[in-house]
DNA sequence: AAGCCGGGGGG
DNA sequence: CCCCCAGGCTT
Protein backbone atom coordinates (compact mmCIF):
# COMPACT_ATOMS: atom_id res chain seq x y z
CA UNK A 1 0.00 0.00 0.00
CA UNK A 2 1.49 3.19 -1.21
CA UNK A 3 0.03 5.67 0.92
CA UNK A 4 -1.60 4.37 4.43
CA UNK A 5 -2.84 7.94 5.85
CA UNK A 6 -4.81 8.61 2.18
CA UNK A 7 -6.19 4.70 2.22
CA UNK A 8 -7.48 5.45 6.17
CA UNK A 9 -8.89 8.95 5.71
CA UNK A 10 -10.70 8.21 2.41
CA UNK A 11 -12.05 4.15 4.18
CA UNK A 12 -13.06 6.16 7.67
CA UNK A 13 -15.20 9.33 5.33
CA UNK A 14 -17.10 6.29 3.86
CA UNK A 15 -17.87 4.19 6.89
CA UNK A 16 -19.10 7.70 8.80
CA UNK A 17 -21.37 8.22 5.93
CA UNK A 18 -22.67 4.79 5.49
CA UNK A 19 -22.49 2.65 8.26
CA UNK A 20 -25.48 1.11 9.66
CA UNK A 21 -27.23 1.70 12.59
CA UNK A 22 -27.17 -0.81 14.60
CA UNK A 23 -27.78 -1.63 18.37
CA UNK A 24 -24.75 -1.63 19.82
CA UNK A 25 -22.99 1.39 17.90
CA UNK A 26 -24.88 3.39 20.00
CA UNK A 27 -22.08 2.80 22.25
CA UNK A 28 -18.66 1.34 23.20
CA UNK A 29 -19.70 -0.53 26.64
CA UNK A 30 -17.45 -3.64 26.24
CA UNK A 31 -20.39 -5.67 27.48
CA UNK A 32 -22.28 -4.85 24.41
CA UNK A 33 -19.28 -5.19 22.15
CA UNK A 34 -18.43 -8.43 23.75
CA UNK A 35 -22.43 -9.83 23.24
CA UNK A 36 -22.54 -8.57 19.65
CA UNK A 37 -19.06 -9.91 18.83
CA UNK A 38 -20.14 -13.22 20.48
CA UNK A 39 -23.23 -13.42 18.18
CA UNK A 40 -21.75 -12.45 15.17
CA UNK A 41 -19.52 -15.58 15.12
CA UNK A 42 -20.56 -17.34 12.59
CA UNK A 43 -23.80 -15.49 12.39
CA UNK A 44 -25.46 -13.09 9.81
CA UNK A 45 -25.94 -9.31 11.48
CA UNK A 46 -29.66 -9.71 10.27
CA UNK A 47 -30.44 -12.57 12.34
CA UNK A 48 -28.44 -11.53 15.74
CA UNK A 49 -29.78 -7.83 16.13
CA UNK A 50 -33.22 -9.49 17.64
CA UNK A 51 -30.96 -11.21 20.06
CA UNK A 52 -29.03 -8.98 21.22
CA UNK A 53 -31.94 -6.58 21.88
CA UNK A 54 -33.80 -9.25 23.77
CA UNK A 55 -30.32 -10.73 25.71
CA UNK A 56 -29.51 -6.35 26.85
CA UNK A 57 -33.19 -6.53 28.15
CA UNK A 58 -33.40 -9.72 29.92
CA UNK A 59 -29.50 -9.30 31.07
CA UNK A 60 -29.04 -5.40 31.01
CA UNK A 61 -25.24 -6.18 32.74
CA UNK A 62 -22.31 -8.56 32.90
CA UNK A 63 -23.77 -8.97 36.75
CA UNK A 64 -27.36 -9.85 35.90
CA UNK A 65 -25.86 -12.05 33.24
CA UNK A 66 -23.56 -13.80 35.50
CA UNK A 67 -26.12 -14.28 38.28
CA UNK A 68 -28.65 -15.89 35.69
CA UNK A 69 -29.85 -19.29 35.41
CA UNK A 70 -27.85 -21.35 32.61
CA UNK A 71 -31.62 -22.55 31.28
CA UNK A 72 -32.25 -18.83 31.15
CA UNK A 73 -29.28 -17.69 29.65
CA UNK A 74 -30.00 -20.72 26.94
CA UNK A 75 -33.22 -20.17 26.14
CA UNK A 76 -32.15 -16.16 25.10
CA UNK A 77 -29.88 -17.98 22.41
CA UNK A 78 -32.36 -20.52 21.44
CA UNK A 79 -32.65 -20.30 17.64
CA UNK A 80 -28.87 -19.00 17.20
CA UNK A 81 -27.15 -21.49 17.27
CA UNK A 82 -24.15 -22.92 18.23
CA UNK A 83 -25.22 -23.06 21.45
CA UNK A 84 -22.06 -23.36 23.35
CA UNK A 85 -21.38 -19.53 22.74
CA UNK A 86 -23.86 -18.90 25.28
CA UNK A 87 -22.26 -21.28 27.39
CA UNK A 88 -19.10 -19.62 27.10
CA UNK A 89 -20.99 -16.18 27.18
CA UNK A 90 -22.19 -16.85 30.54
CA UNK A 91 -18.98 -18.14 31.82
CA UNK A 92 -17.30 -15.50 31.06
CA UNK A 93 -19.73 -12.87 32.48
CA UNK A 94 -19.10 -14.73 36.26
CA UNK A 95 -15.47 -15.15 35.31
CA UNK A 96 -15.45 -11.25 35.05
CA UNK A 97 -17.28 -11.35 38.16
CA UNK A 98 -15.08 -13.40 39.48
CA UNK A 99 -11.41 -12.31 38.64
CA UNK A 100 -11.84 -9.23 36.90
CA UNK A 101 -14.10 -7.39 39.95
CA UNK A 102 -16.71 -6.84 37.12
CA UNK A 103 -14.81 -4.74 35.06
CA UNK A 104 -14.23 -5.82 31.41
CA UNK A 105 -10.47 -5.89 30.91
CA UNK A 106 -8.93 -4.12 28.85
CA UNK A 107 -5.68 -6.35 27.88
CA UNK A 108 -5.77 -8.49 24.68
CA UNK A 109 -4.08 -11.80 26.40
CA UNK A 110 -7.13 -11.16 29.19
CA UNK A 111 -9.68 -10.95 26.59
CA UNK A 112 -8.61 -14.16 24.88
CA UNK A 113 -8.63 -16.36 28.06
CA UNK A 114 -12.01 -15.43 28.20
CA UNK A 115 -14.16 -18.55 26.99
CA UNK A 116 -15.28 -18.55 23.38
CA UNK A 117 -13.15 -15.34 22.76
CA UNK A 118 -10.05 -16.41 20.00
CA UNK A 119 -8.39 -14.25 18.00
CA UNK A 120 -11.18 -12.11 15.59
CA UNK A 121 -13.31 -11.38 19.03
CA UNK A 122 -9.84 -10.78 21.30
CA UNK A 123 -8.86 -8.15 18.42
CA UNK A 124 -12.56 -6.97 17.80
CA UNK A 125 -12.93 -5.72 21.44
CA UNK A 126 -9.95 -4.42 22.14
CA UNK A 127 -10.27 -2.17 19.12
CA UNK A 128 -13.69 -1.45 19.49
CA UNK A 129 -14.28 -1.14 22.99
CA UNK A 130 -11.13 0.09 24.06
CA UNK A 131 -9.83 1.71 20.72
CA UNK A 132 -6.59 -0.06 20.88
CA UNK A 133 -4.53 -1.12 17.89
CA UNK A 134 -5.68 -4.71 17.30
CA UNK A 135 -6.27 -6.00 14.09
CA UNK A 136 -9.53 -8.14 13.87
CA UNK A 137 -10.02 -10.43 10.54
CA UNK A 138 -13.35 -12.11 10.11
CA UNK A 139 -14.87 -13.02 6.52
CA UNK A 140 -15.69 -9.79 5.60
CA UNK A 141 -12.09 -8.23 6.23
CA UNK A 142 -10.46 -11.59 5.04
CA UNK A 143 -12.58 -11.07 1.83
CA UNK A 144 -11.94 -7.31 1.56
CA UNK A 145 -7.87 -8.02 2.34
CA UNK A 146 -7.52 -10.91 -0.15
CA UNK A 147 -9.05 -8.44 -2.52
CA UNK A 148 -7.17 -5.35 -1.30
CA UNK A 149 -4.01 -7.13 -2.15
CA UNK A 150 -4.86 -9.91 -4.37
CA UNK A 151 -4.11 -12.54 -2.31
CA UNK A 152 -4.39 -16.18 -3.94
CA UNK A 153 -3.93 -17.93 -0.43
CA UNK A 154 -6.95 -20.17 0.75
CA UNK A 155 -8.92 -17.53 3.32
CA UNK A 156 -9.43 -20.27 5.86
CA UNK A 157 -6.49 -21.06 6.85
CA UNK A 158 -4.39 -19.59 9.82
CA UNK A 159 -1.30 -18.87 7.80
CA UNK A 160 -3.08 -16.55 5.35
CA UNK A 161 -4.39 -14.88 8.77
CA UNK A 162 -1.24 -13.84 9.34
CA UNK A 163 -0.29 -12.56 6.03
CA UNK A 164 -2.91 -10.79 6.55
CA UNK A 165 -2.28 -9.09 9.40
CA UNK A 166 1.00 -7.82 8.40
CA UNK A 167 -0.01 -6.13 5.09
CA UNK A 168 -2.99 -4.41 7.28
CA UNK A 169 -0.67 -3.43 10.20
CA UNK A 170 0.12 -0.37 8.65
CA UNK A 171 -3.05 0.70 7.50
CA UNK A 172 -4.10 0.28 11.34
CA UNK A 173 -1.47 2.18 12.39
CA UNK A 174 -2.67 5.20 10.21
CA UNK A 175 -6.04 4.53 11.60
CA UNK A 176 -8.09 5.11 14.66
CA UNK A 177 -8.13 1.74 15.75
CA UNK A 178 -12.06 1.46 16.09
CA UNK A 179 -13.02 3.22 13.07
CA UNK A 180 -10.25 1.33 11.32
CA UNK A 181 -12.15 -2.69 12.54
CA UNK A 182 -15.73 -1.78 11.94
CA UNK A 183 -15.17 0.03 8.60
CA UNK A 184 -13.09 -2.62 7.35
CA UNK A 185 -15.99 -5.34 8.36
CA UNK A 186 -18.74 -2.53 7.34
CA UNK A 187 -17.13 -2.28 3.58
CA UNK A 188 -17.01 -6.04 3.25
CA UNK A 189 -20.51 -6.61 4.44
CA UNK A 190 -21.83 -3.67 2.28
CA UNK A 191 -19.63 -3.27 -0.85
CA UNK A 192 -16.83 -6.29 -1.11
CA UNK A 193 -19.31 -8.09 -0.84
CA UNK A 194 -18.99 -11.80 -2.60
CA UNK A 195 -20.28 -9.92 -5.67
CA UNK A 196 -18.40 -7.27 -5.40
CA UNK A 197 -19.90 -3.75 -6.15
CA UNK A 198 -17.08 -2.27 -7.27
CA UNK A 199 -18.08 1.41 -8.44
CA UNK A 200 -19.42 2.12 -5.12
CA UNK A 201 -16.16 1.23 -3.88
CA UNK A 202 -14.25 3.90 -1.86
CA UNK A 203 -11.14 2.14 -1.74
CA UNK A 204 -10.85 1.10 -5.91
CA UNK A 205 -7.96 3.24 -6.30
CA UNK A 206 -6.10 1.35 -3.69
CA UNK A 207 -7.34 -2.42 -4.68
CA UNK A 208 -5.36 -4.18 -6.56
CA UNK A 209 -7.42 -7.07 -7.91
CA UNK A 210 -9.75 -4.24 -9.35
CA UNK A 211 -7.04 -2.89 -10.82
CA UNK A 212 -6.26 -6.35 -12.06
CA UNK A 213 -9.42 -7.27 -12.41
CA UNK A 214 -9.50 -9.94 -10.56
CA UNK A 215 -12.01 -9.41 -8.11
CA UNK A 216 -14.64 -11.92 -9.20
CA UNK A 217 -11.87 -14.52 -8.50
CA UNK A 218 -11.14 -13.90 -5.09
CA UNK A 219 -11.05 -14.66 -2.65
CA UNK A 220 -10.14 -18.25 -2.61
CA UNK A 221 -11.69 -21.00 -0.30
CA UNK A 222 -11.15 -24.17 0.27
CA UNK A 223 -14.56 -26.48 -0.08
CA UNK A 224 -15.95 -28.32 2.33
CA UNK A 225 -16.02 -31.94 3.53
CA UNK A 226 -19.24 -33.93 2.63
CA UNK A 227 -21.91 -33.40 5.51
CA UNK A 228 -22.78 -37.30 6.79
CA UNK A 229 -26.78 -38.43 6.66
CA UNK A 230 -28.98 -39.42 9.64
CA UNK A 231 -32.37 -40.61 9.66
CA UNK A 232 -34.37 -40.67 12.61
CA UNK A 233 -37.89 -41.35 13.81
CA UNK A 234 -39.13 -38.73 15.95
CA UNK A 235 -42.33 -39.33 18.29
CA UNK A 236 -44.47 -36.37 19.82
CA UNK A 237 -45.95 -38.52 22.57
CA UNK A 238 -49.26 -36.54 23.78
CA UNK A 239 -50.53 -37.50 27.08
CA UNK A 240 -53.34 -34.93 27.25
CA UNK A 241 -52.93 -31.78 26.27
CA UNK A 242 -48.96 -32.28 27.76
CA UNK A 243 -46.27 -33.24 25.68
CA UNK A 244 -42.81 -35.49 26.53
CA UNK A 245 -39.92 -33.66 26.24
CA UNK A 246 -36.11 -35.00 27.37
CA UNK A 247 -33.32 -33.01 28.01
CA UNK A 248 -30.08 -33.90 25.57
CA UNK A 249 -26.61 -34.32 27.10
CA UNK A 250 -24.46 -31.75 28.87
CA UNK A 251 -21.41 -32.19 25.59
CA UNK A 252 -22.13 -32.39 22.12
CA UNK A 253 -24.37 -31.92 19.55
CA UNK A 254 -27.30 -28.88 20.78
CA UNK A 255 -26.12 -30.09 24.33
CA UNK A 256 -28.39 -29.11 27.12
CA UNK A 257 -30.86 -28.50 24.64
CA UNK A 258 -34.76 -30.13 25.18
CA UNK A 259 -36.81 -32.03 22.57
CA UNK A 260 -39.38 -34.62 21.47
CA UNK A 261 -37.78 -38.41 21.99
CA UNK A 262 -36.23 -39.64 18.58
CA UNK A 263 -34.27 -42.74 17.87
CA UNK A 264 -32.10 -43.25 15.07
CA UNK A 265 -33.45 -45.76 12.81
CA UNK A 266 -34.07 -45.91 9.28
CA UNK A 267 -37.60 -48.27 10.00
CA UNK A 268 -40.85 -47.65 11.63
CA UNK A 269 -41.06 -50.96 13.48
CA UNK A 270 -37.23 -50.66 14.55
CA UNK A 271 -38.54 -46.98 16.25
CA UNK A 272 -41.49 -48.57 18.01
CA UNK A 273 -39.25 -50.79 19.12
CA UNK A 274 -37.12 -48.51 20.91
CA UNK A 275 -39.81 -46.76 21.95
CA UNK A 276 -42.03 -49.29 23.44
CA UNK A 277 -38.65 -49.97 26.28
CA UNK A 278 -38.74 -46.51 26.83
CA UNK A 279 -42.87 -46.35 27.25
CA UNK A 280 -45.25 -48.34 29.68
CA UNK A 281 -48.77 -48.74 28.46
CA UNK A 282 -49.85 -48.85 25.00
CA UNK A 283 -49.05 -46.93 22.18
CA UNK A 284 -52.02 -45.79 19.50
CA UNK A 285 -53.25 -43.55 16.94
CA UNK A 286 -49.80 -43.19 14.81
CA UNK A 287 -50.40 -40.60 12.89
CA UNK A 288 -47.46 -38.96 10.65
CA UNK A 289 -46.61 -35.67 10.52
CA UNK A 290 -44.24 -35.62 7.70
CA UNK A 291 -40.25 -35.43 7.32
CA UNK A 292 -37.96 -32.72 8.53
CA UNK A 293 -34.83 -32.30 6.89
CA UNK A 294 -32.27 -30.06 8.91
CA UNK A 295 -28.75 -29.18 7.64
CA UNK A 296 -26.01 -28.92 10.58
CA UNK A 297 -22.60 -27.65 9.70
CA UNK A 298 -21.44 -31.59 9.42
CA UNK A 299 -24.37 -33.52 8.99
CA UNK A 300 -27.79 -33.88 7.79
CA UNK A 301 -30.77 -34.89 9.72
CA UNK A 302 -33.78 -36.32 8.33
CA UNK A 303 -36.22 -36.57 11.51
CA UNK A 304 -39.52 -38.66 10.56
CA UNK A 305 -41.93 -37.25 12.69
CA UNK A 306 -45.00 -39.32 13.83
CA UNK A 307 -48.05 -38.21 16.82
CA UNK A 308 -48.71 -40.71 18.89
CA UNK A 309 -50.89 -40.99 22.02
CA UNK A 310 -49.68 -42.90 25.18
CA UNK A 311 -51.25 -43.51 28.43
CA UNK A 312 -47.97 -43.37 30.32
CA UNK A 313 -44.46 -42.72 30.29
CA UNK A 314 -41.83 -42.53 32.68
CA UNK A 315 -40.52 -39.25 30.86
CA UNK A 316 -41.60 -35.87 32.02
CA UNK A 317 -44.41 -33.94 30.28
CA UNK A 318 -44.73 -30.42 29.65
CA UNK A 319 -47.22 -27.69 27.93
CA UNK A 320 -44.88 -26.40 24.77
CA UNK A 321 -46.83 -23.35 24.84
CA UNK A 322 -45.28 -22.24 28.68
CA UNK A 323 -42.29 -24.26 27.68
CA UNK A 324 -39.67 -22.03 29.21
CA UNK A 325 -36.59 -24.20 28.46
CA UNK A 326 -34.78 -24.08 25.04
CA UNK A 327 -35.35 -26.55 22.10
CA UNK A 328 -33.38 -26.76 18.98
CA UNK A 329 -34.79 -24.93 15.89
CA UNK A 330 -35.01 -28.73 14.05
CA UNK A 331 -37.77 -29.50 17.05
CA UNK A 332 -39.11 -25.92 16.76
CA UNK A 333 -39.61 -26.89 13.06
CA UNK A 334 -41.83 -30.34 14.42
CA UNK A 335 -43.67 -27.65 16.71
CA UNK A 336 -44.60 -25.71 13.94
CA UNK A 337 -45.69 -28.69 11.92
CA UNK A 338 -48.49 -29.61 14.73
CA UNK A 339 -50.17 -26.39 14.21
CA UNK A 340 -50.47 -27.21 10.46
C1' DA B 1 -4.28 -29.23 10.65
C1' DA B 2 -8.64 -31.42 10.94
C1' DG B 3 -13.06 -32.32 13.14
C1' DC B 4 -16.93 -30.65 15.84
C1' DC B 5 -20.45 -27.26 16.55
C1' DG B 6 -26.44 -24.39 14.00
C1' DG B 7 -28.84 -21.69 11.33
C1' DG B 8 -30.06 -18.29 7.58
C1' DG B 9 -30.25 -16.36 2.90
C1' DG B 10 -30.11 -16.38 -2.18
C1' DG B 11 -30.75 -18.45 -6.67
C1' DC C 1 -34.34 -27.82 -4.10
C1' DC C 2 -29.12 -26.93 -3.80
C1' DC C 3 -25.30 -23.82 -2.83
C1' DC C 4 -22.96 -20.49 -0.06
C1' DC C 5 -21.64 -18.26 4.26
C1' DA C 6 -18.74 -18.21 8.77
C1' DG C 7 -15.14 -18.26 14.67
C1' DG C 8 -13.50 -21.04 18.46
C1' DC C 9 -12.51 -25.14 20.87
C1' DT C 10 -10.65 -29.76 21.07
C1' DT C 11 -7.79 -33.34 19.60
Amino acid sequence: MKNPKKFANELSAWYQQHKRDLPFRTTHEPYHIFLSEMMAQQTQMDTLIPYFNRFIKTFPTIEALANAPTQQVLKAWEGLGYYRRAKYVHESAQAIMNHHDGNFPTDLQALLALKGVGDYTAAAIHSIAFNKPSIAIDGNVARVTARLFAMHDDILKTTTKKKMKTYLEPLMKASEPRIFTQAMMELGALVCQKEPRCASCPLKTHCTAYQTNQQHRLPNRSSLKAKQEETYFVFVIRIGDQVVLRQRPSEGLLANMYEFIQYRSTNLNDGLIQLANDIEGPIKDLKSLGTIKHVFTHKIWHLKVILVDATSTPHKTYHLKTFPYAMSKAHRKIIDLMHE
